[in-house]
RNA sequence: GCCCUCAUAGCUCAGUAGGUAGAGCACCACCAUGGUAAGGUGGGGGUCUCCGGUUCAAAUCCGGAUGAGGGCUCCA
């Protein structure tokens, strides 16, 4: 007899052997059927699974994110076994669960269109009521790859040869389909109650650009029609908050065909893009950033000297300029080290921390190009900090409290991720590990949780990202903080020690907005359109509710807009609700109605965004309930 | 760059047997002077993304280019 542990503290013993499936049983039928995998000691498991020893178990159940992978993946396998019933002659590369669905890449001739999905939607209902029971086997090596042979399967040939030698190799079997799959999945098919497959896109086999494209189709499915549905709502409410959408509803930005990746700003973006930038230039400046701005077309020699010219050129524009050969900045570095060189330094002087908000121009792969999260030129707020190795850490750590101080005036979450050495990149191992392990330490210093992410440095260092996340759950690179021990030697940049002697320095490369752009895209998904305050492009609409309150109303702006306060007049011969519904929709903060009440002495009315309520308020209290919004860049407006 | 899809008025879209374009919103004018999310009437506005082909005739069919969308790759 073994006991095993479940979540709320309770032991059971049951025969060794048990499977998970069969705890769920000896508890209810209906914990069974809600169960989809299980955690046995920490480790995602089969629903098959049997337990031999004392173990603690978690039963999952599609609410839990090991569940609803299960579940996910027996709806890939439902996609590729529906595939091959309508193509036999399809090929399957490989399909997993992702965070929001499944999906699997196919090989085969026939172009998928939308209508040869609804077909297999409905070829995936149908397997569906087949009501098949799911089985897994394994095989030796040789069968295995026998097997899949004889099918003519060969990315599955190829991914076993790929699997270490002592792999377990395992299959799944539904039916007449049986797929390669290391689990975990569903005990059959009749939980699967809703099933929508969602968009169709070219995958390369094994992501590698020099392989085959495949033809990836995307789905998701639930226990529950319902689930669905709000699903599918969900969707659409995300779509809403689309920054390329809202930027077009609020005439923030556009994109031009005449330029494509490179974005336009109108009046009205211009401002969020200017407080923005102003609310950065304090900051820096409360912690002794100096900013500089240094040229955006600079002379090869200097790109071969940084290392871009071997490194990044592919990424670069070029130009000639009196028959020699220059470059447009992707990076601000190179200027920056030059702003450095201008003079000698002391140890005293250092840390010394450059910023400046510059252009760069990168050519993007035009299919990378994503309304402002990703485009061709766009301004880094870069800074890059000039120090003494031992001061790598405790910089590191400011750089990464300012990151936490910035993100958290926008009520943003973050993630963070460590990057370690690239295929392409310059200096030693050595080197490498010492600055991998000084960001290492920050980071644990200050008790942050992060992912590492291996290979995905810069060319010349290790760095440190914070993600922030869009609407519909991407996450887009922000903030950087790259150490740097190539470009000190490159440039010879030095710093004379207390010895008299010359020493190099460190350099950190930082951003935390990452670029105004990509920040500004996630700034309006992340508000949907609803800036505080102190972004908003008009602050305070007023509305005067005939033309003989013109003139008052006037008055009222003008007092305002003297303060400092974006406050508009809105007085067209429109009636008094479109110009509120105008108003509304262009997600104004506050609307002030004048009329004939406001101008014998009442208080003023007051319309809240967020809410629709109308307030009454005295202009002095109203002055001040502004001005204190703005100050404090409070994000709510009661 | 690669795969698939798409491209009609400032915006959102209709135009599905090829016969030289429509709606709503926006804009302009006039009427209405209205108290918290769309008042009425009238008007202007498109060489149907571009280039080429098929045809008596192309927004519509075919080819190409460009741009956009969803992915892949890459990345702030």
């Amino acid at each position: 007899m073994i006991n095993v542990t479940l979540k709320d503290g309770t032991v059971k013993s049951f025969e060794a052997g048990i499977t998970v499936y069969d705890v769920a049983m000896a508890i209810s039928p209906g914990l069974a059927k809600n169960t989809m995998a299980g955690e046995l000691n920490g480790e995602l498991v089969d629903i098959r699974h049997e337990i031999m020893d004392d173990s603690e178990l978690n039963l999952l159940k599609f609410e839990d994110e090991g569940g609803k992978h299960a579940f996910w993946h027996t709806g890939s396998h439902l996609l590729a076994q529906a595939v091959k019933r309508l193509y036999p002659e399809a090929k399957l590369a490989i399909g997993p669960a992702i965070d929001n669905g499944f999906y699997y890449d196919i090989d085969v001739d026939v172009i998928i269109t939308p209508e040869i999905m609804e077909k297999i939607e409905n070829k995936m209902r149908e397997i569906v009521k087949e009501g098949f029971e799911i089985t897994r086997f394994e095989l030796p090596r040789d069968e295995a790859l026998k097997m899949v042979s004889d099918e003519g399967e060969i990315y599955k040939e190829e991914l076993i040869e790929n699997l270490p030698e002592d792999a377990i190799i395992s299959f799944y079997k539904q039916g007449e389909f049986t797929d390669l799959c290391a689990g975990p999945h569903l005990k059959d098919l009749k939980g699967i109650k809703a099933i929508k497959l969602l968009s169709l896109a070219g995958a390369y086999w094994r992501g590698d650009e020099k392989n085959k494209m495949l033809q990836r189709i995307y789905g998701i499915s639930f226990p529950k029609k319902a689930e669905l549905d709000d699903y599918l709502t969900k969707l659409e409410e995300a779509k809403k908050r689309d920054h390329r959408r809202l930027g077009k509803e609020l005439d923030l930005f556009s994109l031009q065909d005449e330029g494509p990746g490179f974005p336009f700003f109108h009046p009205k973006g211009m401002i969020i893009r200017n407080e923005l930038e102003s609310f950065w230039r304090q900051e820096h400046q409360k912690r002794g950033y100096q900013e500089i701005r240094t040229p955006i077309i600079l002379n090869a020699e200097l790109w071969k000297r940084s290392g871009h010219w071997d490194h990044y050129r592919e990424n670069m524009y070029f130009t000639e300029i009196d028959e020699s050969s220059y470059a447009v900045k992707p990076m601000n570095c190179p200027g920056a080290m030059l702003v450095y060189k201008r003079t000698g330094h002391s140890y005293r002087e250092l840390p010394i921390k450059m910023a400046e908000l510059g252009l760069v121009h990168r050519h993007e792969l035009s299919g990378a190009l994503h309304g402002l999260m990703r485009v061709r030129n766009f301004t880094q707020d870069d800074a890059h900090i000039y120090m003494m190795p031992d001061q790598i850490e405790a910089e590191v750590i400011k750089v990464i409290e300012l990151a936490d101080d910035i993100y958290n005036v926008f009520g943003f979450s973050y993630k963070v991720e460590l990057s370690t050495k690239p295929e392409k990149a310059i200096g030693s191992d050595e080197v490498w590990d010492k600055a991998t392990n000084a960001l290492r330490n920050a980071l644990e210093k200050k008790g942050i949780e992060y992912r590492i992410n291996p290979g995905d440095g810069a060319f010349y260092g290790p760095k440190i990202d914070f993600h922030l996340e869009d609407s519909i759950g991407r996450t887009w690179q922000c903030g950087t903080i790259q150490l740097d021990f190539q470009m000190p030697e490159r440039f010879d940049l030095t710093y004379i020690g207390s010895d008299g002697e010359k020493h190099r320095p460190v350099i950190v490369h930082r951003t935390i907005l990452g670029s105004i752009e990509r920040f500004f895209g996630i700034l309006v998904e992340h508000f949907a359109g609803k800036f505080p305050v102190w972004l908003s492009p008009v602050q305070i609409m007023i509305i005067p509710v005939a033309d003989a309150h013109n003139e008052f109303a006037q008055n009222i702006a003008d007092q305002l807009i003297d303060l400092g306060i974006r406050a508009a007049i809105d007085s067209r011969g429109e009636k008094l609700g479109y110009r509120i519904r105008e108003a509304q929709m262009q997600k104004t903060p506050y609307m002030l109605v004048v009329g004939d009440k406001e101008m014998e002495g009442g208080d003023l009315a007051l319309r809240i965004r967020d809410s629709g309520d109308v307030a009454q308020i005295s202009l002095p209290d109203l002055k001040e309930k502004l001005l204190n919004k703005i100050k404090t860049k409070e994000i709510g407006l009661d």
